[in-house]
DNA sequence: GAGCACTGC
């Protein structure tokens, strides 16, 4: 046990001043048109809290009373005559609205209610599918109507709404999605922009979207399109901004008091911190670290730990959790601990968000995060640890306070705290920009170059994305307008990154489209390899069978195929180490996308076997993303000379190919090229004989 | 020689 254990938390942290009060943190002079107080409020406030419900959701009442008592108690209900009158005569408008303030399941009804619906949709996204799933679930038992009717969803693989839906939930990519064919979104009447303050890319595009279909609509003398933007945090003056001045709604909601501690001391070791925090609250904690490796490391120094504590002290329950982890292991954090156990969940920052875990009373916070930075000198992504922003760690302490009152220890000191960035940069400032300047393009933009971004990506950024297209053979270049070619158009069709679309679409060429649908499908979900630490001689054993020295790209075909050669099933799954979840989501990507190419009428063939065609296809589409094997048996990129490394995890590693394609570049403490395939140097060459002309060193000699 | 935050179409 660490020496520090059994001191009183109160020895080492120091209590925090907290948040800024509600009303201060708006600026002065900020028009603020509505102020509603009900329920208690509390200190915890400020911070980016989000009302996503549940995984399990509570099946509402089958009285009709008393879900209608349900709503009306709800804090914003007292609200509702004003808030309609308000947002009636609103082209724009932006709505704070804290964790339980009932907003989003309220004001799409309010607006129903009051006429809004009656020439047009009203859609609300979300960032995520299970959050529109779940909400369009609970609005639709409220109305006590039929889920898919008056209230409905639409998500990818599943839309269930009908001609009668007149409430929308959907995901923010889904609306994205339906723009290319309807740039001005003529069905809907209302857009409403739920969970703006998480800022995701489609979120972030949207917003542009959005807004040049309001001012078209009426320039045409269409029905106008009335624009919510609803936030959980109060850095809202970016929204209203951008919004013309939209006039700010705050709602009150009903968030319960978080006590903040800070460390008195910086500590230069947040894993030791942390781990000793552990031991010294004798509760059951959240606790936030960076990744799965640190996570399943942190698991076990605790269950070893926990082994050898004292008489008298309650046993310990470690619970991992990230995304990568098996279903089956994250529905462990629901569950009860056993009697005479205290739970202690050790999560990434996917409990920051995407799950909620209810009776959380305390929560620790390390003030790091792994996430991906954008370099624009080198325009590579990069994934890093670093410092989390004031409105995520607020986040992570809001966390404790979902069903009574928590706290919170940092562990970080209070001046450090204040040093952190006010704001996480937005996704759209983070990422390679290819699929959003082909979207743009295939919504007909005017010029992409200049398009209305709330936060706009530096042009660098923009232009290495048009440079990528163009090398695509994405873009026309026209009296000084981009446009998108034939094959341009073709490639927005698909929800893929650019690059993969061009693959499909080059396939007919090498009669090799089945392979390539399957290849395309894998490498665009989560990965359907499981690779528990523990079990690495044995997973070695299992996945040798399907091994190709083709590369991982071939090598995950070879798995595809037999799981759908001999029906595979879960067992069959488990047995040969492959994520069934992952795989069953596989084949509703590749069905989706085969049904976009008989939509086209492309030629569907299968190579029969020949693995070589499928290399070539992969050569020809992917020739951007090539390296080669140094004089000195390293890596470089064909294209910048970059030093790149083959990364662990390619059944590639210990072999030396000459030339390889791979799929993505991830910079940790190296850069790794992920996803390899074999390529011929010559199939290059061939394939952008101009590109290469000067470069690749291979065809060269 | 040695490693993969989180979403989404």
């Amino acid at each position: 046990m660490p020496e520090e254990a059994g001191f009183p938390p109160a020895k080492r942290f120091r209590p925090g001043s907290g948040p800024p009060s509600r009303a201060g943190s708006f600026p002065p002079g900020r028009r603020v048109v509505m102020l509603l107080t009900a329920g208690s409020g509390g200190r915890g406030g400020g911070g980016g809290r989000r009302q996503q419900p549940p995984l399990a959701q509570p099946s509402a009442s089958p009285y009709p009373e008393a879900v209608e008592l349900q709503r009306r108690s709800l804090p914003i209900f007292q609200a509702r005559g004003q808030l309609l009158a308000q947002l009636r005569n609103l082209d724009n408008a932006v709505l704070i609205g804290e964790t339980g303030s009932g907003k989003t399941t309220q004001i799409p009804q309010y607006l129903y209610e009051g006429g809004i619906s009656r020439q047009g949709i009203i859609a609300v996204t979300q960032p995520r599918r299970v959050a529109a799933i779940s909400l369009a679930t609970r609005v639709s038992d409220e109305k006590r109507t039929e889920l898919g009717k008056l209230v409905g969803y639409t998500v990818r693989f599943d839309d269930v709404t009908s001609e009668d839906t007149r409430i929308k939930f959907l995901t923010d990519g889904m609306l994205l999605r339906e723009a290319i064919s309807d740039s001005l979104l003529r069905k809907y009447s209302c857009v409403i922009l739920d969970e703006a303050h998480e800022r995701t890319i489609h979120t972030d595009v949207l917003f542009g979207v959005v807004k040049a279909a309001q001012k078209r609509r009426k320039e045409l003398g269409k029905l106008p399109l009335k624009v919510i933007v609803m936030s959980a945090t109060m850095d809202v003056d970016l929204f209203s901004q951008y919004f013309n001045g939209a006039p700010v709604l705050y709602l009150e909601g009903r968030q319960h008091p978080i006590q903040v501690f800070y460390t008195k001391q910086p500590q230069n070791d947040y894993l030791h911190a942390a781990l000793v925090s552990v031991f010294q609250i004798h509760q059951d904690i959240l606790v936030f670290l960076t990744g799965q490796e640190e996570i399943e490391a942190m698991s076990k120094t605790c269950r070893d730990i926990a082994k050898h504590l004292p008489d008298g002290c309650p046993a310990m329950l470690v619970l991992p959790l990230y995304a990568s982890l098996p279903y089956a292991q994250q529905l462990r954090v629901f569950q009860g601990a056993p009697k005479g156990y205290r739970k202690v969940i050790i999560s990434t920052n996917i409990a920051e968000t995407s799950i909620t875990i209810t009776g959380i009373k305390y929560v620790v916070d390390t003030g790091m995060v792994k996430a991906k930075k954008y370099n624009p000198d080198s325009g590579l992504e990069v994934l890093a640890v670093q410092r989390v922003s004031k409105t995520q760690a607020w986040q992570r302490t809001g966390r404790a306070g979902r069903e009574d009152s928590g706290i919170c220890y940092r562990l970080y000191t209070e001046e450090e705290f204040e040093k952190f960035d006010k704001m996480t940069v937005p996704e759209i400032q983070r990422c390679n920009l290819a699929s959003v300047m082909l979207q743009l393009l295939a919504m007909k933009v005017p010029n992409v170059l200049t398009f209305d971004f709330m936060s706009k990506p530096s042009p660098d950024h923009i232009q290495a994305a048009i440079a990528q297209l163009d090398l695509l053979g994405a873009l026309e270049h026209k009296d000084d307008q981009l446009t998108l070619t034939p094959i341009g158009r073709k490639m927005a069709a698909f929800p893929l990154e650019p690059k993969f679309a061009k693959t499909i679409l080059m396939s007919p060429k090498f009669h090799c489209t089945e392979e390539i649908l399957t290849i395309v499908s894998l490498l665009s979900v989560d990965s359907i390899l499981h690779n528990p630490p523990s079990r690495r001689d044995e997973v070695q054993g299992v996945r040798k069978k399907f091994t190709s020295s083709e590369g991982d790209h071939i090598t995950l075909l070879n798995i595809y195929r037999t799981f759908k050669s001999i029906g595979g099933n879960k067992d069959w799954c488990k047995e040969n180490f492959v994520n069934s979840k992952n795989m069953i989501l596989v084949a509703e990507v590749r069905a989706q996308l085969r049904d976009i190419c008989l939509k086209m009428s492309m030629p569907i063939m299968s190579s029969r076997g020949d693995m070589e065609s499928v290399r070539r296809c992969l050569a020809h589409s992917l020739f951007m993303s090539t390296a080669e094997l140094q004089p000195d048996g390293t890596y470089a990129t064909t294209d910048t000379h970059q030093p790149v490394a083959i990364h662990p995890s390619s059944v590639l590693f210990h072999c030396k190919p000459a030339c390889v394609v791979y799929t993505e570049l991830l910079y940790t403490n190296k850069c790794y090229m992920r996803d390899l395939c074999v390529v011929d140097a010559e199939w290059l060459y061939e394939a952008a004989p101009e590109y290469f002309r000067r470069k690749l060193r291979t065809a060269r000699n």
